[in-house]
Formats: C-alpha cells, sequence, structure tokens
DNA sequence: TGTATATATACAAAACTATATATATAATAT
DNA sequence: ATATTATATATATAGTTTTGTATATATACA
C-alpha cells in the first residue's frame, strides 16, 4: 500500500473547518461512523456533511466503505507518521473540551443508529 | 502569565496559509527573525508578511518586540501543551523538505541581516 | 418492476480570505 | 526639524470556500 503524500499545508487547511475538526475527532474516538451518524452528532443537514466527508477523504485522512445503505468513514492509517502523532495531540487535547465532548453525548443519545446492538 | 485560550480550529486555520506555515516553521528553528528576515526568505512583499505575522500574533502563537527599527518575532510559549507538540510534530516531519528546507537556505544567503556577526 | 432510504454531487448565491497599492507610524540619523 | 528606513494598517478588489436547494446515484425491499 503507498504512503499517501499529504502536504503539511492541505493538511491543516482540510482541519481549519469547526465541522471538519470535530467530525475528525469523533471518528477517531468511535472508529468509524455513517453519514447518518455525523449528521446527527453535528447538527448539520446532510449534504453539508458529505461534503465535509468528502474534503477530508480527499485529504487522505478518511477512508470510506459502504455497508448496505450507510458508508462508514474511518481514520486513514496510511499517513505520514507526524501527522498521526499531530491527529493524535491534539484529540488528547481537546477531545474532553466543548464542543467535542457535547459531540459524543449527541451521539450516544441518538436512538436510530444502524448497526448498534439493542439495550 | 496567564495561559492563551486558543481554540483548535483557529489553530488549524491559522497555519491553513502557505506563507503562515512557512513562516512559523522558520521561527521556531530560528528562534527569532525580523519582518526583513522573513521577506526575503519567503519572497513576499513586506506588509503581505506583516499581515500574516499579525494573524499569527493575534492568534496567539508569536510574540514580537522591537528592537531598533526592526521588530522581532518569536514562537509564544505560553500556549497549550497540545499546541506545543502539534508544532514540535510538524516541524519535526516537515522541517527537511520543501520548501521549509529551502527557506533556510534563502535566509542564510541574506546579505545584510540585522544584528548578524560579520564574517 | 416501483418505492423508499442513505448518500453524493451540481450549481448559484453568500460569506469569507488574500492581495496590491497607497498611506500611516515609529525609530533613527543628519 | 527633515529625511530615511522598517514595519503596520486601510481600502478596494480579486479569489476562494461554504452553503442551500435541487437533483442524482446506489442499495434495499415489496
Amino acid at each position: 500500500m503507498m504512503l499517501m503524500t499529504l502536504q503539511a499545508v492541505d493538511f491543516y487547511s482540510v482541519l481549519s473547518h469547526p465541522m471538519r475538526l470535530r467530525a475528525l475527532i469523533l471518528i477517531k474516538q468511535l472508529d468509524e461512523l455513517c453519514v447518518c451518524e455525523l449528521t446527527h452528532s453535528l447538527g448539520l443537514a446532510q449534504p453539508v456533511i458529505s461534503r465535509h466527508l468528502a474534503q477530508l477523504k480527499q485529504a487522505g485522512l478518511l477512508l470510506s466503505r459502504r455497508q448496505g445503505l450507510w458508508i462508514y468513514y474511518r481514520l486513514n492509517n496510511d499517513i505520514p507518521n507526524w501527522v498521526n502523532d499531530v491527529i493524535q495531540s491534539t484529540a488528547d487535547g481537546i477531545a474532553d473540551t466543548s464542543p467535542y465532548k457535547e459531540d459524543r453525548i449527541a451521539l450516544n443519545t441518538m436512538l436510530d443508529r444502524p448497526n448498534q446492538a439493542c439495550c
């Protein structure tokens, strides 16, 4: 598998939008989320989140897979080490602050998550 | 000294411009640089670099001091730990690649740097 | 097949960001 | 004082990014 060449400035640019940063932090914590879960957690219209996820994917930070009707997004691990370190430090630094903490809570209060064991 | 409250998304935003990232990486390596040294190294018009430096300073990443006619910019150390880690990882990851490497070379070939011992 | 659901994309409008140019400020030197 | 140099800021313009709305695609299921 070929290592992604990710320019530093493209990395910073793609995370310079509040919703993209929130999506990345949430996905990092939950491993994999579908578009509807992100739409619910972040309170965004569907085309908006789809476009932001497309940008994160195109930058090389996310990968996606389809499962039935749902498309699941997860972190790409095939990124330069320094990018991985930066994402880790950022998540460690901010995941328990607002609005990232509340995004996790919003996800947990989502009633009809696909593929979640009920009760 | 009061710890800077720096929002993650503002941090990513301010580094999402190629010239601001280059300026930060160069300043981190050289400890302190004046506007004319940055103008020379990055090949920018003076008002352009001044405005970018103002943005880095306003975000809390840089501090400045005047010495005679020159204004010197340096890293602010009074930033959240995770921000410091992110800057360190980024610098370690990219400082020896283009165009950051060449920026250092351009600085070294600057003939009339202020306050540099001659020969 | 047709209908429903999840997601993606196109396109125009709105919001935001960066730049060029001119001018202002602040220190120094004569 | 006046002139010079380094830097900062204002303003108009140009360029880029984001959004709302509508539409397209892909799968599931009757």
